[in-house]
DNA sequence: AGCAATAGATAGAACGTTCATTCTAACGTT
DNA sequence: AACGTTAGAATGAACGTTCTATCTATTGCT
């Protein structure tokens, strides 16, 4: 039977990611991930060779959903995708309030600095994510630059979840319409009558 | 001699700042800290209380050095400010890009989302900051929505900062001048024609 | 069908190490 | 001699990891 495995698997992953929310990767012991995995500690190493395993496999795991999230953009025709994008900025928003996966993607972050290991499967997706981007912009709507924008937009998707943090009572409805500006800026060819300002 | 033990509790600090952008909070021992510090493990708790202590002191040293290097901005005239600020750009990007800051704030950062007494300092320091540029944005240039507009400009560089550790290949040459059509649009007053966008 | 053998699932104790913290004894300066 | 300063051993808890034992279910042979 491969279900079972599969399932203790991703029980032992659910416990994981809780406890390194909570407690942050080097925070969290192996006991406790037992515990809330309802599974002797001893039996974890059945499933992985070691705690960076289950990091792996957490980050692993957590760049893949944020990877499908934006691939959902990839469907949407043409010249409906400025307009869609620009409307799931309030969703967007709300999942960067998600303490969950921000902690997460920060504690992702601050690991990749230190870990080869986990830098490398981050740099993977980021770059799949990127690129992902980068084709839409550049080929659904012809905009130079493409790699630029991609950068800018995903800057500040990335900085919303950080600001948050920061500032949780935010006011999200006098943000929200300039983060809407910004990206129709990122989103449409008005480079020229731009130049005049860069001194 | 008040000198002599303020000087060993920066060498503490230091060397505490050093092991933590390494190991990460809870990675880093006191061993470390202490050979680092050149320094007995028992005599750091001369100086501090636990080691929860010497994190709180570091994420206090390291709010209070950003929100300084934030004021430097309070000193320009209002009508060199726009100037100054989008000139200051390339250097912002470079600073972002010192690996050290970067992962000491992303430490910092997801440590606050489990440690309140860390989230209190740092929300201290985030409303010093925030109330500096609000008070810029909104007597220096006499823009409305100064708070949001604040809000962008934080996101956008937090962000830029995480961009970087995840593609720090990334072509700056492209992205600065798109940074700097953003930091233009929320340093205009260019409201008014963009609300035909907000459908 | 029924027994033997095997493989995987599971728990929990045991290992050596490292952790944060405390304690004690020696040091250097006055 | 006294006092603040320092080093490092001592402590017990917690760490990641390994080991062994028990249990369950499947497979192969007759």
């Amino acid at each position: 039977m491969d279900k079972r495995r599969a399932a203790r698997i991703d029980q032992v992953l659910n416990a994981a990611a809780d406890c390194f929310v909570e407690f942050g990767f080097h925070g969290a012991g192996m006991a406790k991930i037992a515990k809330r995995a309802s599974m002797s500690v001893g039996h974890i190493y059945h499933y992985f060779e070691n705690k960076e395993a289950i990091i792996a496999a957490i980050v692993d795991r957590e760049s893949e959903l944020a990877a499908e999230r934006f691939a959902e953009f990839e469907e949407v025709p043409r010249d409906e995708l400025v307009h869609v994008m620009t409307e799931r900025v309030d969703e967007m928003v709300d999942s960067k309030a998600d303490a969950f996966q921000s902690v997460l993607n920060l504690e992702i972050l601050a690991e990749s600095q230190r870990n080869p290991q986990i830098a490398c499967i981050m740099r993977q997706h980021d770059e799949e994510v990127r690129e992902l981007f980068r084709s839409m912009l550049k080929d659904k709507l012809n905009l130079p630059d493409a790699e630029a924008r991609t950068e800018l937009l995903l800057s500040l998707f990335g900085g919303l979840a950080s600001r948050i943090i920061r500032h949780p009572e935010l006011d999200r409805h006098t943000l929200i319409p300039l983060i809407k500006q910004v990206m129709h800026l990122a989103l449409e060819p008005c480079d020229k009558d731009d130049k005049r300002k860069s001194e």
